[in-house]
DNA sequence: ATCAATCCTTCGATCGTCGAATCATTCGAT
DNA sequence: ATCGAATGATTCGACGATCGAAGGATTGAT
């Protein structure tokens, strides 16, 4: 019995992305903020090294002039301030005020509360399933981006 | 032991979900389609009935302006065409062409391939593991989401 | 010193999205 | 039957997020 075939698997994946996608929708716009700011301040706050507009932007997968704009909407609303970097003064280093971690948090909350009752029936092996799983599918969606965008490195096997 | 912990599960799922938008992204942009025209050709193709302007607004989360611009745009490549309803002629019958689905399957079928490779290795139970695991989390983002735009089961904020 | 390269920003323009108003159709009430 | 309200979809004018090209500042190499 394939009660879960890779067509179902697909289908799962598809509608976890929409719904992610919706929830950032909505959720950002109750906070009288655009998807992409909300996306860029959550990438700001996680990042390990302090980030730049450049690096933002390669995140974003948009330009820089529009990566300046999200970022002059959040120094605007008081959630990011623009540092230029000592080491190399043509770098600007982001920095995320605490109004900011608030609306992360607000963001972040009720959906880890929600996630970890979801979650509170698997075992460690479960899990350990579930990662590899999450892992695997996030690089099979890299490698064949990968081919789409570079076709030199698309290697048969 | 906690090789995945709630927050490491999180920052998975939140991965696989930035990936796939960054997929569809830059695959639509390399079919001259916007993504939000991406999006509503699978929605009306992967419907099982017939799908409306309305309900395809809904589905996307825009207003019932932005979905008759959408839909001029898949008319006009020749993805879709509007058929009146003939049993309520307010309505509106959205209808794929096959041009639409060869690009929906040059869309899926590198995806597929490549999400097929990597579930290989999974057994039966642990697909079931995780086809659970997607469907759980799907419904807590939904549940979440509902909390947020519906204040009456709120609480506090 | 000079020239190229890098990083970010400004500027003008494009186009996707929204809200309000409009047209057509259906349903309910009298 | 007819009128009015409700529903579904579209047009219209406006806003604004994003883009590409050009510009200014800083660094590094020769």
């Amino acid at each position: 019995m394939s009660d879960a075939s890779d067509y179902e698997l697909s289908m799962l994946v598809r509608a976890l992305v929409m719904e992610s996608n919706r929830f950032l929708d909505i959720f950002s716009a109750s906070h009288s903020l655009h998807p992409t700011d909300m996306t860029a301040l959550n990438l700001i706050m996680t990042a390990r090294f302090p980030m730049t507009p450049g690096a933002l932007a390669k995140a974003l997968n948009m330009s820089a002039s529009a990566t300046t704009s999200v970022l002059d909407r959040l120094e605007r609303a008081g959630h990011v301030v623009r540092d230029r970097s000592p080491e190399d003064r043509r770098r600007v280093e982001l920095r995320v005020l605490s109004a900011a971690t608030a609306v992360a948090s607000a963001f972040f909350q009720p959906l880890a509360v929600e996630f970890s009752s979801a979650w509170s029936s698997l075992s460690a092996a479960d899990r350990e399933v579930v990662a590899r799983f999450l892992a695997a599918t996030t690089s099979a969606t890299t490698r064949v981006l990968d081919a789409v965008s570079d076709p030199a490195s698309a290697h048969e096997e």
